[in-house]
DNA sequence: CTTTTTGCAAATGATTTGCATTAAC
DNA sequence: GTTAATGCAAATCATTTGCAAAAAG
């Protein structure tokens, strides 16, 4: 889903300088679903040997900045990154493994925006995490009894 | 909203130990909205001047494991705790300052829950966040134009 | 050529760890 | 009395900063 020359491109059209590292966190994150920056470092060093980790850091922020890319942090994890598909989608975390999922919210294009009461926030974005177990994890421990522990 | 009698009696019936730490930093949750570890501990030794870092940092995690206190963490923000009430409700995150405030879902008990597609996850939770301006920063910015820079 | 980005190293800041002392049960 | 929690200091880990060298437009 991309090669290097389509996400120079992007760069480009993003009004971003197209740099070898930006474009290998792009091709990284084409592969990894949710990576988490050494995950990311590690998949970047595969194609850029000697990518430093600041360069992998800095085409991050300007990556989640310029919108090519989204930053999420469930709590208790390191920040992950995934490429931003700009739809409206959201994530199941694993609370045991920390394993992550793409969802689709069933409530369409904006889901959740309408909080009953706002407090007065203009709010544009609805982030939507759902904690669970992942089928392996579920499989590990007795489904019904056990989750407590 | 609860004396220090009522956290130590809270304890004492999730099976905790009752120390002082942990009742002051219930306290200091009563209180404090949205309080971030620096927050807490400021406000914890106003009653206990005395308390380490880390005896609040374990007494929070011993709150947390136990769900007397909940754990919340926005993307790019520091760890922040509430005491949960066990209701369902979420949060607002101002982009611009980081003042968060609470929400009702407007689907009342289980919100969003029903992801369409959960991967076979095995889902217990949903965690919502809001993002936007707070009323303070909306005002400070045009309300309609110039909100991307 | 000019401006932005990289790379390096060191700094920062939140959070955790191990162990003796102390307090809770 | 036992067991668990505190306090202390040092360690760890992700992330950031400052600045010279290199690369992009």
């Amino acid at each position: 889903m991309g090669s290097d020359a389509d996400f120079a491109e992007r760069l480009r059209a993003t009004g971003l300088r197209v740099t070898k590292p930006r474009v290998a966190v792009l091709a990284a994150l084409g592969e990894l679903a949710h990576a988490d920056t050494d995950g990311i470092i590690g998949t970047v060093r595969r194609d850029l040997p000697s990518v430093s980790h600041q360069a992998v850091y800095d085409s991050l922020r300007t990556l989640t900045d310029a919108g090519l890319v989204r930053r999420i942090q469930p709590t208790g994890s390191v920040a992950r990154y995934e490429s931003r598909v700009g739809d409206n989608h959201h994530h199941v975390v694993c609370r045991s493994c920390g394993e992550i999922a793409d969802v689709d919210c069933a409530l369409g294009d904006a889901p959740c925006l309408t909080a009953s009461d706002d407090s007065g926030f203009l709010i544009d974005e609805a982030e939507v995490i759902y904690w669970g177990l992942c089928p392996d994890c579920a499989a590990a421990r007795t489904p019904t009894s056990t989750d407590l522990t």
